[in-house]
DNA sequence: GTGAAAGCGCTAACAC
DNA sequence: GTGTTAGCGCTTTCAC
């Protein structure tokens, strides 16, 4: 049923090395047109496929590249996937995606799956900032290229939207409608976006003069809604009224924070703006839809497959820099300016 | 770097062929216990990873299957790839993920990628109800189980939420809040989901004594909210206000039908109920919250996994009914009694 | 321009 | 219980 190259030869008359020449693009030119023709025709009258494990036995190269994910079903990560899977399959890599669930280590567990079946190159999705396993990998000289989020150390490169400006365009739209005083639900400690994000936002607070008070921010343990709504009550709890805008550290966390203000009667943006982050699927369908910062999550996947096709194709050696894509507020209905008598300095 | 399994073989003192049944599970009982020992101590100090490619060259077998859905962007979708992938990696098989993109052709393409590759197996998402793709696929021998939509001809096993109950709960929970006239917006006719659920609809609709008028019907050419808005426009303009609820094929036109509900100022509730299908994540964070039929997707991803594990592991011939997996109906807030004077029989 | 032959890393049938 | 051997399907160097 599946034919091999010596068939395709036997039906060609010629021999199977020279079958493989005139079927590969590469060498083609060594065989006369004519051979090259009736090869083609044996290969497809037979519907010869290469047999990739062959092949990848000979060249020591699988074509695979391996795609690591922490959460399949959070909606951020399968743009991210399609958009890396595109330029993947076009420059002939078939992806392999795994899923950590969040787990450090599942996570080592997929690098190992993924190097047993011998990937040409990993990009991952599910880095922590102090990540044992993508180091490891690194080090053994595989081609990895990070996604979104990424390591402390580890010289290892990266793509990602621009959180600075992402947090900083957040605060400047808050402050250009009047707020003072307003509070951030950071991200994960772990996560770089999680503190890359609470720094730009410390930093925006001060250059744009609103409070700069360290109770005004509180650290999420992951990026969930009902870490959001934890988070959201405890913040509430502690200032009170005082505030008058939250920037959440994404979408998740902020919809765990529009839950908790349904909850207290309180009403958004009535009595509190709240920003999101990556806007997600759906985030435009929320009432009031989500104010949030769009991430072009396709691209940053298609850039990020584009560096590793790149470095495999070993033009220029590894590359190591982080590439940043621009990001955009999409100013929806969860903001507005501060209810009358409130949003002044605190 | 990447170690042999000749290295190890040479650092236990015994030959490859030795070595070889003494990682392996099958055949471990083959070699003295001291041996197995030497050579795994052997196989851990040199970090030896056994070739996944020369394996399969060897065996004919890749321990890959293939996974190909339609959006991987569509929330339903994740999670059945996480079900299956769950039980794959369990069983030692790794997944190849393909997005067809909801066109036939890059279907075709996938399935002759993942062929390439020599998957053992496939998990199709995406099949159409002539699918020729599938049904070459299937009579070339290749195991496949179909999850979600199935083919009308083709006997190829497939795993899916039970449409026709699914609906049946829908129509019944509108009767008995006293909607007598209920329109549907089916699915594509090109989907299994969409006929069937259009099917059972006019079975449900007479079954529990509901107005039975095609005019109550209009199919969509796709699941999309732009398509459920565009064809709740097209129902709205012929049937004006004397439907009093509808069943939408899927929660994305469900969506549209909130924003035509919107659009035209009409208040969802209270002037027209509205049933989903799926409960995709954040369907209840929609103002209102969405009533929909929950599907397990990832316990159908796990069953359609195990179907396929059951086959490749050669017990019992190859499967070839149809699973069905219960499902319920999630009320929310979309749906009430109808207004005064209204839901009488037309 | 094409044929011959070696060998990638592994498994399995066959010896002993 | 272990060694030997052949060969999976392909690419590639070396002849010619």
């Amino acid at each position: 049923m599946n034919s091999t190259l010596k068939e395709v030869a036997e039906r060609a008359g010629v021999h199977p090395g020279t079958a493989s020449r005139a079927l590969n693009p590469q060498t083609q030119a060594l065989v006369s047109d004519a051979t090259v023709r009736r090869v083609q025709a044996a290969a497809k009258a037979l519907s010869y496929r290469p047999n990739s494990m062959a092949r990848g036995l000979k060249t020591n190269r699988t074509t695979m590249v391996g795609i690591v994910v922490p959460d399949l079903s959070n909606p951020l990560f399968p743009p991210i996937v399609r958009g890396a899977e595109e330029v993947l399959s076009r420059a002939g890599y078939t992806c392999l995606i795994a899923d950590t669930d969040n787990d450090p280590r599942r996570e080592a567990d997929s690098f190992e799956t993924l190097r047993g079946r011998h990937v040409d190159g990993l990009i991952v999705a599910s880095a922590e900032r102090d990540d044992d396993a993508v180091r490891a990998v690194a080090e053994a000289g595989v081609p990895i290229v990070l996604i979104n989020r990424r390591t402390d150390r580890a010289r290892v490169p990266a793509v990602m939207g621009d959180d600075w400006a992402g947090i900083e365009q957040s605060v400047r739209h808050l402050v250009e409608l009047g707020h003072r005083c307003i509070a951030h639900l950071s991200g994960p400690e772990h996560l770089s976006t999680g503190v890359e994000r609470a720094r730009a936002f410390r930093h925006a607070v001060v250059e744009l003069g609103a409070d700069d008070d360290p109770a005004l921010s509180e650290a999420c343990r992951t990026y969930s809604v009902e870490e959001g709504a934890r988070a959201a009550r405890v913040l509430l709890d502690r200032v009170g009224d005082r505030a008058t805008a939250i920037v959440a550290g994404n979408d998740q966390i902020a919809v765990g924070v529009l839950d908790v203000l349904r909850e207290r009667g309180l009403v958004c943006p009535r009595d509190l703006s709240v920003v999101g982050y990556n806007d997600m699927p759906f985030m435009d369908k929320l009432s009031p839809a989500l104010t949030t910062v769009h991430v072009p999550h396709e691209d940053i996947g298609r850039e990020a497959a584009q560096t590793l096709v790149r470095w495999l194709s070993g033009e220029n050696g590894a590359p190591s820099a982080t590439t940043t894509l621009p990001v955009d507020l999409v100013v929806r209905e969860s903001t507005a300016p501060p209810r009358d008598g409130r949003g002044q300095p605190g």
